[in-house]
DNA sequence: AGAAAATGTGACAATTCTGTCATTCGCTTT
DNA sequence: AAAGCGAATGACAGAATTGTCACATTTTCT
């Protein structure tokens, strides 16, 4: 069950909504000012918080840049119309927002949608010192970020969701160009080779991760 | 647990194997020819199939062949110092193969890492008619391959990982350009927005998917 | 309506990507 | 050792990407 932490001065609002988001299916926890918030997030880590940018004690920003600093998405409450709470919000990151008042179905509606996105598509793919952000797209070696042309990413993802098998030159030719209906001649390929291991091996000259298997194709080192 | 087919006709090694595996912790099912194989890969839905190459009805190849297609993962039992079977079946689209006569450990630790690697990073992102395949780097349109330069992904893919929310400009900016140290023009977001527009939107003169949030920033509708 | 601000557009130069050669290197086999 | 083969390499031209500008359009505000 998703836990909801609530970040809200107004005792009777923080009632109503705890009885009717526990009857949606969610676990409530809440915080009356910005001390005893922050506190939570790092004891609970729930699932999301619903940030008041009001607080009396402390303010709803600081409170929201914490919680994103510890990976726990936001939404805000804000008073209504309150244009620039909502341009700043955004810009501290809140996942979204919602002027008071508002209807609490449209309330669940939001923290389903946040929750469904901040869940997934976060994938990771670590391979030695290299790591790869398949959410995002990016390649690390260390913690330097390589910038890998379209093509060689994507020769480079085949070999990554088939790591350790041998991949015949035909099959990479076929996968990343011929599918294409492309007709390329056979050099591309050790050309590409060529290319990832300048960018990805320690030592191109001795290749530790794409391995050649001579009269064959290559592969990717497990 | 996971499902192995073992596709074998010699009667005597599927009794072994299937005595080893169960207490490996593997559940065994197994087909003497390529009729009854085919028939248990549509019923049966293997994690992984085990085909002997040399089966006296119908032929390994086939077998192997309809497996792939149905996305079950296959491994060649071949007889040792085959080359030739060694390279068709790896064309074949084989996961991985291994030489009769082989060790039992051998065999579990090449199924174990078939398995690992087939079983995750085929993430996938559906919206509307579009189609990101995580795992490969591809976006598709329906049908439709459509290519994006390695900074247009980039710019999607977070889009697509903060679909619904407000992104302001400064956050586009910062994540796509500034992270790297780089600086650059502010309209450089509004060409890229355009550029993705025209590849990803029915009529780019009217946005459906990538909306403007005048003052803002840019929205991914959901 | 007119002015001001924000966003959209077409065109451009610089850079990078992409595919192909010709050549070299390094195994295998004779 | 020499020949033959597959793979690696450096260099190159054409194509695509990338970032910027000047200008056009749209929206917002007076």
């Amino acid at each position: 069950m998703e836990k909801l932490l609530l970040v809200e001065d107004d005792s009777a609002l923080v009632r109503r909504l705890t009885e009717y988001l526990s009857t949606e299916g969610f676990h409530c926890l809440s915080a009356g000012g910005q001390t005893q918030a922050v506190a939570l997030i790092d004891t609970e880590r729930p699932d999301l918080a619903l940030v008041d940018i009001t607080l009396a004690e402390g303010n709803g920003f600081a409170v929201c840049a914490y919680a994103r600093g510890k990976g726990v998405p936001v939404i805000f409450l804000t008073a209504s119309g309150d244009e620039l709470s909502t341009v700043t919000g955004l810009d501290m990151g809140a996942d979204d927002y919602i002027a008071k008042p508002f209807r609490p179905k449209e309330l669940v509606s939001r923290i389903r949608s946040v929750l469904r996105r901040t869940s997934g598509n976060h994938g990771e793919i670590v391979l030695g010192e290299l790591r790869v952000d398949t959410g995002k797209g990016l390649v690390f070696r260390g913690d330097r970020q390589i910038f890998l042309s379209a093509l060689e990413y994507r020769l480079f993802m085949f070999f990554l969701n088939h790591r350790g098998r041998i991949l015949t030159r035909e099959q990479l030719l076929d996968e990343i160009w011929d599918s294409a209906g492309e007709y390329v001649s056979d050099n591309t390929l050790t050309v590409y080779i060529k290319r990832l291991r300048e960018k990805l091996e320690d030592d191109p000259q001795d290749p530790r991760l794409i391995l050649t298997v001579r009269g064959i194709g290559y592969q990717l080192k497990e």
